[in-house]
DNA sequence: GGGCTTACATGATTTACTTCA
DNA sequence: CGTGAAGTAAATCATGTAAGC
């Protein structure tokens, strides 16, 4: 749903925007506004409302981890949980209590099936929002996130794990297309460079070489940067050969000069809490 | 216009691992 | 040091939606 990427910023896919400013990929706004489209399909209302009493009672130790199954909503089978709301089904907006199931589970097909959960714009703004102060959550923040947008800890939970996932997956793409660019420069730059040297020692065949050659006293190095100045320039008609930075020559920028900031595998890897 | 297929987004689950008390 | 709980990443599944035919 190309809308849908616009929302959270994960679009996938590398455009030139994207490799263009890869730091920028986690920081990307929250879609303002979602299309019509699908504010007509959810009908404007919270598919996921869920009783509060619900969570309250099964995140009662502050944690909910996978693993705890029995705590969260994988209990009782592969998945079940029940909704009570209002829903949109088939179309049809429904009111009442929707058994909440995995779809592909033996017992549940039919109109039974439990819908997909899908996070209103509010729900999915806030998350977001949250998400940029912090990719994860604390037990209190989990609380008080899932209190505040009327869902279970557990959705919070989820929506955050995937989220970081999401994230880390459309960064390894930006890293990646920047090492690939990386490599395209460099072996350009190598085959510059190659030709500069075969240029270099065709001339030093030359007989007429070192007649034409600037003394190499008049080129200093830098120490701190190993550039060398070129000396001062010619008089007019004169041919020297003159040391100068690399790339200088023919305008070419250096291989790191049309890059993208640093990408994130430069950056120090993430504390764990 | 409706049905079908496909691709994609995303919520949810499972498993393995790490950290910590 | 061994153990269990808690948290997370990674892989994967399942479902809803849009787009194309």
């Amino acid at each position: 749903m190309l809308v849908e990427k616009e929302d959270l910023g994960l679009s996938l896919s590398l455009s030139s925007s994207d490799a263009l400013c890869p730091l920028q990929s986690n920081l990307m706004p929250p879609a303002t506004l979602p299309p019509e489209q699908r504010l007509m399909l959810m009908g404007g209302i919270d598919v996921n409302r869920a009783p509060m009493e619900e969570w309250e009672v099964e995140d009662d130790a502050g944690g909910s981890s996978p693993n705890s199954s029995v705590s969260n909503a994988s209990a009782g089978g592969k998945r079940g949980f029940g909704v009570a709301g209002v829903f949109v089904v088939g179309g049809e907006v429904v009111e009442g209590e929707q058994e909440c199931s995995r779809g592909g589970s033996d017992e549940e097909d039919g109109e039974g099936a439990r819908k997909k959960l899908r996070l209103s714009k509010e729900q999915s703004a806030v998350l977001e929002e949250s998400f940029k102060e912090h990719n994860t959550l604390n037990p209190k923040q989990k609380l008080a996130l899932a209190k505040q947008l009327n869902l279970r800890p557990r959705q919070v939970e989820v929506w955050f794990q995937n989220r970081r996932a999401r994230t880390k997956l459309k960064q390894t793409e930006v890293d990646c297309e920047f090492l690939k660019r990386c490599c395209e420069n460099l072996t350009e730059e190598n085959r510059r460079l190659q030709k500069e040297v075969q240029e270099l020692r065709a001339l030093k065949l030359s007989p007429h070489f070192y007649m034409h050659m600037t003394p190499p006293t008049t080129l200093t190095m830098c120490p701190s940067c190993e550039r060398v100045t070129p000396p001062p320039p010619a008089v007019a008609g004169e041919k020297r050969l003159i040391a100068r930075p690399i790339n200088a020559a023919a305008g070419v920028a250096p291989p790191w000069a049309s890059l993208p900031l640093r990408p994130s595998f430069l950056d120090a890897p993430p504390q764990r809490h």
